[in-house]
DNA sequence: ACCTGAACACCGTTCAAGT
DNA sequence: ACCTGAACACCGTTCAAGT
């Protein structure tokens, strides 16, 4: 049959393959040759269906997109306010659990990719920051929680902020409602 | 004499040329024969001078440390409070300045390197945070300030968020204010 | 001590040729 | 249409040999 010429859906197992090569040892592990082995198939093969190793990364960010947006849109609470915190931790949490993943959807060198893959993150983002009560414009509101929200996730997963294992969420939560209430009109 | 010999300080050199390459290209573009050429060097003669491309990097990541450090020491402002804000604004200013350098800096592989090249950079916000009355404890509101800034830098030179020319500087004071507002006992 | 030249294994990408 | 095999230019790193 065609068990060494054909392969059941090609474009979704380099996708697969590259995303787990990603996640256990960073984007900088991924390697045509390699991914292309691992598929059991030629060097040749995967030019057929990527433009080439930026765009098989690229397709990977945009899968990372993907499960950042359900992860954010699974967040709830009680009062607005505790919704836009649990976003905001589930942000952490999407980071520190899939750190290399992380780091890929936001290399600034994909500029043009991100800018299109990146609002549909933040629109969960939006749209609990609309529920809250505000003192400060909406779009300073969206962009002061998310910049908060990011730059703990990059500071954590690069090390330099460190965690006790205990504390992580309840510190989280301290920090994102010490801006929220910063934010709103009464503390 | 010694003129295709002995060359001036190579490592210096090394240093100076992969830091000019990093700027305008980003660090993908480094490659030790690039550099050795553009040094009218062998592709050895690096490795007399540093384990290894990394390690290369490493070095102008932690020059790049310092001179992030000497941007935030020379924020200044007639309150404490108005002191830190420009402290943050420095920060985005500087990573806007330089997006590739800054971004080699906070790669999250280097991990180990930076959890030690960080901490003095973070010295001067540390200090000025301290200098401001809190609501909340110090290290909160000193990660919250520094994840604050490194995310709206982050997703600025990721071109996730876009600021029109004229407005940045204010909309950067107004983001960080609201922040300390929130923080800060009375506002 | 510092550098060169040559070598090795590896990678990204292309392309004619096969089915 | 999809894949292979072979090729090209390039890179990171090592090492014996030169001064």
């Amino acid at each position: 049959m065609t068990e060494h010429y054909h392969h059941a859906d090609l474009p979704r197992r380099l996708r697969t393959v590259t995303r787990a090569v990603v996640e256990e040892e960073g984007s900088a592990a991924v390697t045509i040759a390699r991914i292309a082995r691992e598929c059991g198939v030629s060097v040749a093969a995967p030019y057929r269906h990527f433009a080439g190793k930026e765009a098989l990364l690229g397709a990977v960010a945009a899968d990372g997109f993907d499960a950042l947006r359900e992860a954010l849109t699974a967040a709830d609470g009680a009062t607005p306010t505790e919704r836009l915190v649990a976003a905001g931790v589930a942000y952490v949490d999407f980071a520190t659990t899939h750190p290399h993943l992380f780091e890929l959807m936001f290399r600034a060198e994909r500029r043009e990719r991100q800018s299109a893959a990146g609002p549909p993150a933040l629109e969960a983002l939006a749209t609990l920051v609309n529920d809250v009560p505000l003192r400060v414009p909406t779009d300073v509101a969206v962009r002061t929680t998310w910049g908060l929200a990011h730059g703990l996730a990059m500071l954590r997963i690069g090390g330099m902020l460190t965690f006790t294992r205990e504390d992580t969420a309840e510190r989280l939560r301290a920090e994102l409602t010490a801006l929220v209430e910063g934010i709103a009109p009464d503390r």
